[in-house]
DNA sequence: GACACTAAGTTCAGAAACTAAACAAATCAA
DNA sequence: TTGATTTGTTTAGTTTCTGAACTTAGTGTC
């Protein structure tokens, strides 16, 4: 295990991006000489490295950065089936990608990943060595150790604990995390949230999921519920959700129940790509149904920004559409429903990820719990 | 200034209270000779002292608590005029009280509490000496270095770097900070939420303010604004709110807008008092407005659990009611709006507070920069 | 090209903070 | 009275960090 000044510089330098040791210890408020021999230890165990020499005036100084080699990790999600499966490296990069057969028995899905496992690093030897962690992504709730599933829908899981089953077949130190949450840890980590300590990020998908980054922490909340907006009351007294009350986000605005109105305003579509399409074509069915979902998700970001006041929120999607009707009215529905003294200042990025999304920031889980080590919520 | 492990020290019995020197070294990670010499210093500084002696099986230990008169903190609100001003001990006590008038001026205000500050000392000589901090609450937004008030409507400020003109006005460490945030670290240090590292104050008003506390500190959000509740939108397309947007909370559910609502239908109620009177005679006006804030609050607040998932929230109220038809609305909106699975999971407690709740806050500010150093928010 | 100038990073002695282990102290239980 | 038990202190040694001097590797100027 590394000492906690030398998780502190990693965390750093994973936030910051590659800095020089004088700059970095100024920002840990330690000396150059301890700085110099944090550093040479890194250095020596092969998770650090020099990279470029920055030239200004007096001695260059020599940026350090986390090795891309220096330390890997797997992620396996288990919102699909097959299960995707994957081998990143400290940079988030993935080196590595597999699938295997999902399962609702946890022993099975544990013998399962230590089955793929070899198959998995085969083509990488030195990752083998340097494998630091597994995390697994889900759909449900999740303790703060990040060890067991608390209750999960979907797999019909209660009370399961799913990391030290896994760890203790695979022999790989393990952690489990909401796919949501996963997803913020991986932004935070390797994305375009590294240098933001407040943000919240919100996957629009079949389902709306959300996390949130507070204090350049993930926020898990008192039962690990911090971030489910898909069940606040958005219509009062709407259209009955699957989770037992009444006007929900989620039964307007996602992406299933997009799917589902339109279906049942008799319209053929098959993707919000092809409901834009007949909204621009000036189908007022279409049109009626991106509107209310486009508000409703924009008063429920409204209310993020209002009780949090984030420094980002970065909507997630695979197969959503945000620069057409929908994505409008959802930026005019915020706008209208801040404060009019912050309107516009808290950024709104929208950005489309590849179905690798799940596996990636599972990897991330177990990439933070090397890196920062547990989350203290 | 204190070690940062002597801040660690405060801090903890300032949360779990009185404790002897063996658990406190296990609750810190020390070794009991580190926990030795670090309470030894901080009791030849007068900050601690050894209190009850707990027999069990062998030796008996003796618990350390904070000494009620180790520090002393002066608070002032700037929330009413006369302003009130307050001298605290260690334990949120208050051991001197008086008031100053109240101006929009910083300059006149520095003045104003320099000129006030020897006669709320006079009757206590030794608080004198250890004054250590002085703590001003405000409406309006404070920067995260709790030194510069960014805008107040009410006082009629941007960008007043009022901390330092009473800093150098009056030699002694000052903060300031928003009126809600500080009534919450004042819970957080002295009130009921010592031991919860989650929650959120409502603080029940002619306004209506929220602050989070979250893993145990204060979250300010990214530009001061975490907390507004009482401008989400919670009737969309509602009445018009002096904030430029429409069906904010606070034109539905503050104190001054059940008062307002009820001038408007023609009944005389004076307090909140008589209006839940007439609503328990009857009074058809009156139920609609205590069902309609009820619903409203309710609603809020069950997006605040859904959001945040905290693990208490606390309303404070002077005037108040809520063990009325308003309380009891309130409370089923709250349960019909969260996730099923979460209903009656959140404490949610009210308490009746006195008129120094602002200028308690206030000093509790002061105190919270000495026992734990500033927000790093 | 020689020289001063600048800033990065290293080295090393010493300070500060902590640990481990032995020990002294204060009580209970038999 | 004796042993068991647990608290808190002492002491010696380890780890981690700082301060100051120093080395290194450049740039700018004449």
């Amino acid at each position: 295990m590394l000492t906690s000044s030398q998780q502190q510089l990693l965390r750093v330098i994973g936030q910051s991006g590659p800095s020089s040791r004088t700059v970095l210890a100024a920002s840990m408020g330690l000396s150059k000489a301890a700085m110099s021999g944090i550093a040479r230890d890194l250095i020596s165990l092969g998770v650090l490295h020099e990279t470029e020499t920055v030239h200004g005036q007096g001695r260059p100084s020599i940026l350090l950065d986390l090795h891309p080699e220096g330390a890997f990790f797997v992620g396996i999600s288990l919102l699909e089936d097959p299960a995707p499966m994957v081998l990143s490296d400290f940079n988030g990069n993935i080196v590595a990608r597999r699938a295997m057969p999902l399962s609702r028995d946890p022993d099975v899905i544990a013998d399962l990943i230590s089955e793929a496992l070899p198959k998995l690093l085969a083509r990488r030897k030195d990752a083998a060595q340097k494998l630091y962690g597994l995390g697994v992504a889900l759909s449900g709730f999740v303790d703060e150790k990040q060890a067991n599933c608390v209750q999960s829908t979907l797999l019909g899981w209660q009370d399961v604990p799913l990391a030290n089953i896994i760890r203790r077949k695979s022999g790989i130190d393990t952690f489990i995390e909401n796919d949501a949450k996963a997803v913020a840890v991986s932004e935070k980590l390797f994305g375009s949230a590294r240098d933001i300590r407040n943000f919240s990020v919100v996957s629009f998908d079949d389902g709306i999921g959300c996390a949130h980054f507070i204090g350049g922490q993930l926020y898990r909340g008192n039962h690990g519920g911090a971030g489910e907006i898909a069940h606040c009351t958005i219509e009062p007294g709407g259209s009955p959700c699957r989770c037992g009350k009444r006007g929900c986000l989620d039964t307007v605005a996602s992406l299933k129940a997009i799917k589902e109105m339109a279906k049942a305003e008799g319209l053929s579509c098959r993707s919000m790509n092809d409901l834009e399409t007949e909204a621009s074509l000036g189908n007022a069915a279409a049109i009626r149904i991106l509107h209310r979902a486009g508000n409703a998700l924009g008063l429920a970001i409204a209310h993020l920004i209002q009780f949090n006041d984030p420094g980002m929120i970065l909507i997630t999607h695979v197969e959503g559409r945000f620069d057409g009707l929908f994505g409008t009215v959802m930026r005019q529905a915020v706008e209208a429903n801040v404060l009019p003294r912050y309107a516009g200042q808290t950024p709104i990025r929208t950005r489309r990820v590849d179905g690798d999304i799940w596996a990636r920031g599972a990897a991330s889980i177990a990439a933070h719990n090397f890196l920062i080590g547990p989350t203290p919520n």
